[in-house]
DNA sequence: CAGGATCCAAAGCGATACTG
DNA sequence: CAGTATCGCTTTGGATCCTG
């Protein structure tokens, strides 16, 4: 499939792209990673309701993106930081508006809510 | 939970919203709304992949969150139509920015989980 | 500390058939 | 046209235990 890619289209990479990001815990991991680097455990207690399963999982598949890097210190025991690189840099300030608006409009949305359950 | 509002906290109400707009279908059904109103088969045929269970099902979602309206018309067959309502406005310009990394970074992503996948 | 492996329950989804 | 209802399967996810 050529440029300009059609986002609407099955198979269109730019869509495969999409469906891994349009997720909860991807951004909320890259939204955490944005001020500094973080350790595994540290993201597990940050982030709240994530398994260590899911958020493992999270993690390979943003690092395989090329979004965040894994880097191995060699302590004892040993501790490893995830960072973000320069591509998911990039992508952190949509990420930033995404969650700010969230943050700013969810008030318009638990009322959209109330009024449609009442209503229906 | 008082503002400013923890996005990491479990049951933040700001996380609920985000979990719910965390949603490849959901950014989809947005973006397509975004020019003009459309109907349900029209959706159903623009966006390829989607069921028409799941497209329901997310319109639904959308409706209940204030993001969009519904629109009958009593023609024959009946006629409805989607269209973003001003809380859903306000939402897509973010939702143009994700859709838009993902289409102009989408090949360093794809160059990423190459090497990613030939490395391990 | 940083995960991998396993088990199991629950949710999600596609396909199909049907309705007003 | 615009959906709803049902079925069966696949996927996901949490919980738990284990390792270097």
């Amino acid at each position: 499939m050529a440029p300009p890619y059609n986002i609407y289209e099955d198979q269109c990479p730019a869509r495969q792209v999409l469906d891994r990001l349009a997720d909860k815990w991807a951004l909320l991991v890259l939204d955490r990673l944005q001020k500094e680097p973080v350790r595994f455990n540290q993201l597990h207690r940050d982030i709240k309701g994530i398994s260590q399963k899911v958020l493992s999982q999270t993690l390979k598949k943003l690092e395989r993106d090329g979004l965040l890097s894994r880097c191995v210190f060699a302590t004892v025991p040993v501790t490893v930081e995830y960072a973000l690189t320069d591509l998911g840099q990039s992508l952190v300030q949509t990420v930033n508006t995404f969650a700010h608006w969230a943050e700013l409009h969810m008030d318009a949305v638990l009322l959209a809510q109330a009024r449609y359950d009442g209503t229906v």
